[in-house]
DNA sequence: CTTGACTCTATAGCATAGTATAGGGTTTAT
DNA sequence: ATAAACCCTATACTATGCTATAGAGTCAAG
């Protein structure tokens, strides 16, 4: 596959494709003798993966090391202990939106008349004390 | 408050704090005589909530747009539909957090010979295809 | 055999969210 | 009255993740 056929399956622009490779993300594409990038198509569900984790809040060096975990190439212990520290994390991010979204109801169901705190701010700001920041 | 102490109770720099209150994030800080800023304690529940909001994968945009939002001063009909929105929002990523963390515990527990495909890579590559970006 | 759509490299620029530095004034304690 | 610790503005720099442009080569269709 060229890589404009490339970049438009995933959605993404052709020197994204080009920094991908670069930053190693994605594999080295073979080159025609034109030089030209030619890309299996493995690729394209490597690509949509990098994008959904960035969605989801991961950067693009984590989602190098997410992709590059492999049962062939890694230490089970290793996949374990990376694995697991995931979990843990996605298990408090799914809980921090879920007190967002209690707090979020909360402030569209109270009205104009109603002075006190704002349940949203005060909600995040009590995640984040509960994460450790507090008043050091 | 001063502005050290407002960021050290934030767990953030004082130029952060300035910035935050260039961007208007924040209230716009008092002055002594000698142009020190002096802050109401308020905003220290605001700044908290700030970063909070950015670890959940906000931006600081929007949690500007989240923190203007008030009972007071804001439609109750624009509330509930930017509130119901962001709802919507939430339980969308949250789901996709818990099917990560589905195929992460695949991934974990399956062998070091099983050759099959590598279940993260293609879970979040699911998730991007039912977002809608599939094959343009 | 040329036109249009593609590709290549290399470099520069953009937005976001800061951090660092220079060059200065203020406050507090001794 | 001076040192330490704080504050001020303004500017410049950083990292991340792209996007844009220049200047060139490649390829397929008519």
């Amino acid at each position: 596959m060229q890589i404009g056929q490339v970049a438009r399956r995933c959605g993404v622009s052709v020197q994204t494709v080009r920094l991908y490779e670069r930053m190693s993300l994605i594999e080295t594409a073979q080159r025609r003798e034109s030089g030209y990038r030619d890309y299996s198509s493995t690729v394209i569900a490597r690509i949509l993966a990098i994008k959904q984790g960035q969605a989801l809040g991961f950067s693009l060096r984590e989602m190098g090391m997410f992709l590059q975990l492999s049962p062939q190439t890694t230490d089970q212990q290793l996949i374990e202990q990376f694995v697991g520290q995931k979990i843990k994390q996605i298990d408090q991010t799914v809980q921090q939106f879920q007190r967002l979204r209690l707090a979020l109801e909360e402030f569209a169901t109270r009205s104009a008349d109603d002075p006190g705190e704002c349940p949203v701010i005060y909600a995040l700001a009590e995640m984040a004390c509960v994460q450790g920041v507090s008043d050091a």
